[in-house]
DNA sequence: GGGGGAAGGATTC
DNA sequence: TCACGGAATCCTTCCCCC
């Protein structure tokens, strides 16, 4: 809470010193700020937020006990040395000083305040705070005087200031002027960096430059020349006043250069240019800004509060002004330090920008290597030169405090709700992340977060719902019989798929599909397919028909015989993370050629382009790798049989069946077995012309329920699949009898529906192959299902799952079914 | 020992 | 009015696995 940042009154002062007023902003200066305090404490005292504070302060304590130990162990030998090293590392950072660039750092003055103030004149010269009834956002000027600031809860804020005007915040203005203040800074860098609403960071170094030889009339504006008359309400006339009271440093009031009839010339320098930048930005808004000039981003930054409100600062872009500005600059104003770094800072006697460097060698023992860096570059007054705007975000979350809440119901509510507002948000910018963090804050203000990196991608509600609920109800159930009692809970989602990786995804699965067939560069028109990992679409996607407390069908079931053993570490997982480390690798090192396969089992890059070594791979692969991990899964399952096929054409339909228990599977209940020992249910609704192979024996049935109509081939004899290396990839969907059989008719491919002329499943590989390279990209994209067969969970009867595929090729589905 | 995940903390607006 | 936010990022520490 940035109201409560430190502000050190006198030495030993205990709690008073960390409770107390932050009165490190602009617009503090010369305020009772002992009677402020002692009214700050009075309020906080004894609740449970100030136990809180408390309790942390006594930790940060701890934490310097702790260094001061250290510092005492520290020898003259290690200190010598660390010395040395500071002077080295001194030397390299000052070679790489960059004093080339010009940035500035713009800051609207009490923003959403100073909007307010502008749109309601009536408050101008009230104190004014914008937030809730529980919390202030910010504060104007006159209430600063009071001690009111941002941050601050409401009902402290009053007792410091009892006629405190309380406006709720506006965020569509907020944002809506703040457009228009982008507006000018995009004429003086289009590559800006927005930090928040009224904050941002200018490279203005080109366009100092090119300024240099611009005509005094590009450099004239005029008071109000750019003011937006239509945004002005009727009531309200044109005040060219308004904000000239507030400051007596208005750029408006100061122009370098008067012209006649209110016109103002600004010079050419990088001083004049950011001048001309605020007299615009005041004439455009009504509202005021203050800049800060500097050759780095983070001086730019101190200098923008150093003549704040509606001011600037500039230090030259020379080394020793740099140095001299550094020096006695306390080490709080920088960005980055807080109230915690501040206070062990000053546990070693260190307070200025100065002693940070001269006390570099003991941080240098100290702290971490990136803490110890950043110190250095602190104390030189090196910062970024380079603004960049490109950073791709990292996670995104929603949270909410609430009154005290414990009733379980109301909590996986709650969760489900933050879930869906979180998918929405994150489909809004197309984002899709493994880690799901669950944020609680319970009645005594202690946070606890929990995460779990999933096996793939998530996005909706349902997906994050099914981890976070997961977290929760560990939360719950660590507190048991105790009631967990909550007043914030929030939902993260991190570890986004970036931009190459979703490539690199996309490239991989499409050539798992389709290898040689995609141009370079050209994309799946199917976007959901593409992004989600094999083995997700492999049994682990959720059925959007499970209820909501419900995740994964499959996934539950594994971690039901795990005994509670999180399964999130198995095969899967780890596959997955393989994959992607692998992807990752093979994006850096393309091979000599872009066609190649992806085995779905090691995802290993299989160059060439020979289908059938492919399979080979493939079903060695799943040998191994099933046999060890579904070993006790399956062994059970007497399942073999035939697949189900349909003779009705494409289609979307999906089949309304979960969870069908069919007692005493015999042969001929149309299960596939397959080579890994893994028995699904092939509903091939959506594939056109998926023949069994049928044999002596099999019947034909029509088997209906409520939504679907299929056809189903039914065989009664003995094809039980004994080996694994016949499971084709690609290719054979239908089962291997272990001998040709009498009467055993030819084979159909699967995907030309003509039936071949052969009982060699090599020759009638080839050829599924062949057709499947021709076919599948229109095929891309057509929904399909199929069943998938768990191991029993009680003996003798069969749970069948229904997993759902979404536009994927045919090739893919006949690889699940391998 | 390194890398990654989980958890917690610091910091910013 | 009896009360202290929300969102995002980065860092550190601990632990586990390879």
């Amino acid at each position: 809470l940035d109201f409560l940042n430190i502000q050190k009154l006198n030495e030993g002062d205990g709690l008073f010193s960390w409770m107390a007023l932050n009165d490190n902003k602009a617009g503090m200066e010369g305020i009772n700020r002992e009677k402020i305090n002692k009214i700050i404490l009075e309020a906080s005292k004894g609740s449970k937020f100030y136990e809180n504070e408390l309790k942390k302060e006594q930790q940060v304590n701890q934490r310097i006990e702790k260094m001061m130990l250290q510092k005492a162990q520290i020898t003259e030998q290690q200190f010598r040395k660390a010395e040395g090293q500071v002077e080295k590392l001194t030397a390299d950072l000052e070679r790489g000083r960059d004093l080339g660039r010009v940035v500035v750092h713009v800051d609207m003055d009490a923003f959403y305040a100073a909007v307010e103030m502008r749109d309601c004149p009536e408050l101008k010269d009230k104190p004014l705070g914008v937030g809730s009834w529980r919390l202030l956002s910010t504060s104007n000027y006159h209430a600063r005087k009071f001690g009111v600031r941002a941050a601050m809860p409401t009902f402290i804020a009053k007792k410091l200031c009892p006629n405190l005007i309380i406006v709720p915040l506006n965020f569509d203005k907020y944002r809506a002027t703040s457009a228009e203040v982008r507006e000018i800074f995009a004429e003086y860098d289009p590559n800006f960096l927005p930090m928040s609403l009224d904050e941002a960071y200018l490279d203005i170094t080109d366009h100092v430059m090119h300024r240099q030889s611009w005509p005094e009339s590009m450099r004239t504006y005029y008071l109000h020349s750019g003011y937006d008359q239509a945004r002005q309400r009727p009531e309200e006339q044109p005040d060219a006043d308004l904000s000239l009271d507030l400051f007596e440093d208005s750029p408006s009031a100061s122009p370098s250069v008067s012209g006649p009839a209110g016109a103002v010339v600004f010079g050419t320098c990088a001083e004049e240019a950011v001048r001309e930048m605020r007299f615009r930005i005041e004439q455009k808004t009504m509202l005021t800004a203050s800049a800060g000039i500097a050759p780095n981003m983070m001086l730019a930054k101190v200098c923008s509060d150093k003549n704040k409100p509606n001011g600037q600062y500039r230090i030259p872009a020379e080394r020793q002004a740099v140095m001299d500005f550094v020096k006695n600059l306390p080490i709080r104003k920088v960005p980055g330090i807080g109230k915690v770094t501040e206070k062990m800072l000053s546990a070693l006697g260190i307070k200025t920008c100065a002693e940070l460097h001269q006390k570099g060698a003991l941080l240098s023992l100290l702290f971490s290597e990136t803490s110890f860096h950043h110190f250095l570059q602190i104390s030189l007054g090196l910062g970024s030169t380079h603004i960049n705007r490109d950073g791709e975000r990292k996670s995104m979350s929603t949270e909410r405090t609430f009154a005290e809440m414990s009733s379980v119901e109301e909590q996986f509510r709650l969760c489900r709700e933050l879930c869906g507002d979180l998918a929405n948000d994150l489909q809004k910018e197309g984002l899709k992340g493994r880690t799901v963090t669950v944020k609680l804050k319970n009645v005594n203000f202690e946070v606890k977060t929990r995460a779990l990196t999933l096996s793939s991608v998530v996005s909706t509600e349902e997906e994050i719902f099914a981890a976070a609920k997961d977290l929760l109800k560990a939360e719950i159930d660590h507190m048991s019989p105790q009631p967990l009692k909550l007043r914030l809970m929030g939902v993260r989602v991190s570890g986004f798929v970036s931009g190459d990786e979703k490539k690199s995804l996309q490239k991989s699965i499409i050539s798992f599909f389709q290898s040689g067939r995609l141009e370079s560069g050209e994309t799946s028109q199917h976007s959901g397919a593409e992004e989600l990992p094999l083995l997700q679409l492999a049994g682990f996607q959720k059925d959007p028909g499970v209820s909501s407390l419900d995740v994964c069908p499959v996934k539950q079931e594994v971690s039901k015989q795990e005994a509670g053993q999180s399964e999130q570490q198995s095969f899967f997982q780890k596959a997955h993370v393989r994959r992607l480390r692998l992807q990752a690798e093979q994006q850096e090192s393309p091979g000599p050629s872009d066609q190649y396969f992806t085995c779905p089992v090691c995802f290993q890059k299989q160059e060439g382009m020979d289908l059938g070594k492919f399979n080979q791979h493939v079903d060695e692969c799943l040998t191994s790798v099933y046999t060890a991990s579904w070993e006790q899964d399956v062994s059970s399952c007497p399942a073999q049989g035939d697949y189900i096929r349909t003779e009705e054409g494409l289609h979307h339909r999906q089949l309304q069946v979960t969870n069908v228990d069919v007692t005493e599977p015999k042969i001929g209940n149309g299960i596939l077995h397959t080579s890994m020992g893994h028995s699904s249910i092939f509903a091939a609704h959506t594939m056109p012309g998926l023949m069994s192979q049928t044999s002596e024996g099999c019947e034909e049935k029509t088997s209906r329920n409520s939504s679907d109509l299929h056809k189903v081939h039914y065989c009664d004899g003995g094809h039980q699949r004994t080996s694994s290396s016949d499971s084709k990839f690609g290719g054979v969907y239908s089962v291997e009898p272990e001998g040709p059989g009498p009467g055993c008719p030819a084979l159909i491919c699967p995907i030309c529906n003509v039936q071949q002329d052969t009982s060699d499943l090599a020759i009638f590989n080839r050829h599924v192959d062949i057709c499947l390279n021709q076919g599948v990209l229109q095929e891309i994209g057509q929904e399909f299902m199929f069943l998938s067969v768990k191991s029993p969970a009680v003996p003798g009867r069969f749970s069948f799952t229904f997993v759902y595929l979404l536009n994927l090729a045919p090739s893919f589905h006949s690889n699940i079914i391998a």
